[in-house]
DNA sequence: ATGAAAGCGCTAACAT
DNA sequence: ATGTTAGCGCTTTCAT
């Protein structure tokens, strides 16, 4: 392999002068410049990514922890990140760490001997553990995905605000015996997504006078069986739902298939609002009604930010709420 | 941060003694590598890669080329790519090319750059050009997802002998007018995997004696509304199919929603057999018979494969042919 | 078993 | 405008 000794010989300059012409310093004189480029073009010289790491102390490489590549929910999150670091020259190290501690930390340990220039972090918890290891290791950071009382930056929804709303929808179609299912609350300690939306569920309720039944709030784990299983036992029990609202669209079309196999229609018998409005949803029948969460926008706006941060700017930076929505399929109808 | 001069000062050794400790090297007293690498803990040394990189010129790194990591497909692939690479001490640089030359080239380009030890390539299209820019660039490569007539190795499935397999299955549920929405031929002129699969269809009707029809071929672009619109030109032509073979899951899922829209039911009217055997498959409505591909296995072959080829192992090498499976679930029935 | 020193390919002062 | 040189942090001969 070509390296910039043999372009400077060729070229009868200095390597400093090669190394100048390369990274656009403005004294090199165009003549000699673009002599240079033209001899390094002829020889298919170009600069070494990980010599140029060293010397300037600067990867121009982003990590990147999510749980699970293979969930389209992290897929589009992760394409928003990639394409937003490919516009800034950066490149990304995917690392699956599938929410558990010790893998996470793990990876947060090589991506550190890698010397990346940012990490975003994306994963159900963000413990005090995680706060200090990152404190401690000095790496900018950006949560994705979901807020936090630490102060590091962070680019999620609101969850409650989201939660409130779907509930709210089902109300406003006069919906009174709503079910929720929702994810793993783990002793509610932490500020976990599905405590938030939990919580935004109760409150609607609240707020609107209804009563909240027990045996209309079922755990699962975000998957379409769990879904199925929860809406299932929801459906056969004393209290019947009209109405569910599970708090992914995975779970939600096993709550819709669980309506159909109990020997009731959707929406006639009961509706179903789901949460995140993956791709899925106008595919099913019928096309669900959900939560739209701005997926490929969450990890797009956590790059920038990031990468805005590794600039040094030291512009106030500040994290980030985006907007969810509420999209009208046809899941879900006037009780 | 500390380096490993510092280790060495504090450890009174130098730094080659440090180095070997760091790298297992048979030549250290076990008592003074292990007050090496207790002294490297207290102060949180750890080598630094790129430097390393620099010297062993061995970067520990893959780059991952695929279409677009939001598709669900392609996580699963990348997926088993990455859970191999972490099994081996590697890690992954991850590109969204969409199939798009300029772009495929641009990140061969980088990677290359970056030094890194090989390259997993997913992409429709595998041209001339990109087997020369490789063969130019010398870099350990893996096709992954598809055959190549070019001598470079890759991990696939037999998609001729499956699309076959897809096709007899209809056949010998007694279907005769069976129709295929097929992907992109592209002249027909490239190895592509939407034209193996057309000829194994072809060729199964033919070996049955069965008649193919020229209004029951489709096109669409792997996506469910692609689906969708194929099947309902077909659904309302003259010749109505009693079965349709979607080369793609998605597109079968379009086709299923255009066949009930229609008027008609899957599986009772219209039988609709699928391709790739995404998590989708059992959720929807009636849930859907495929052809599964391992994608999993896929990228964890290549990436095992690829590995090994870095390694040096001159073990005679050898491209993959995975096997493929018929899933039978409940979309399509007997005439 | 350990150390000294060269070198990996580059950038960034400091000269001229 | 260009050259010289000292690192960046590490591995690897070659000595001892």
């Amino acid at each position: 392999m070509a390296n910039i000794e043999d372009v400077a010989r060729l070229a009868n300059v200095s390597i400093a002068t090669v190394s100048r012409a390369f990274n656009n310093k403005p004294d090199v004189s165009e003549k000699t410049k673009a002599r240079i480029l033209e001899i390094a073009r002829s020889i298919g010289y170009e600069p070494s990514v990980p010599a140029r790491s060293l010397t300037k102390r600067k990867t121009n490489t982003l990590g990147l922890i999510v749980p699970d590549i293979s969930n389209p929910f992290y897929g589009e999150v992760v394409r928003g990140i990639e394409d937003t670091c490919h516009n800034h020259n950066y490149n990304v190290i995917l690392c699956n760490a599938d929410n558990k501690r010790d893998k996470e930390f793990l990876y947060i340990d090589m991506l550190k001997n890698r010397w990346v220039d940012g990490i975003i972090f994306h994963s159900d918890y963000f413990t005090e553990r995680h706060y200090e290891v990152f404190k401690g290791k000095k790496i900018p950071l950006v949560l994705a995905g979901r807020a936090t009382k630490y102060d590091i930056l962070y680019v999620a929804i609101d969850n409650f605000k989201a939660a409130y709303d779907a509930t709210n929808y089902l109300i406003s179609l006069g919906h009174e015996r709503i079910g929720i299912i929702h994810g793993p609350l783990n002793g509610m300690e932490e500020t976990v997504d599905s405590v938030d939306r939990f919580l935004g569920y109760k409150k609607a309720l609240k707020d609107a006078g209804l009563k909240v039944y027990d045996e209309l709030i079922k755990e699962a784990n975000f998957k379409a069986k769990g879904g199925y299983k929860a809406a299932k036992m929801m459906l056969e029990g004393e209290i019947k739902p009209t109405a569910i609202f599970a708090i992914s669209d995975m779970m939600a079309i096993g709550a819709i298939n669980a309506v159909f196999d109990s020997g009731f229609k959707c929406p006639e018998d009961v509706s179903v609002i789901g949460f995140d409005n993956i791709d899925l949803c106008e595919v099913i029948r019928p096309p669900l009604t959900t939560i739209a969460q701005p997926m490929y926008q969450i990890g797009a706006v956590a790059a920038k930010l990031l990468v805005k941060i590794i600039g040094g700017e030291q512009v106030e930076q500040k994290s980030v709420l985006l907007d969810h929505e509420l999209v009208v399929r046809k899941s879900c109808s006037r009780l």
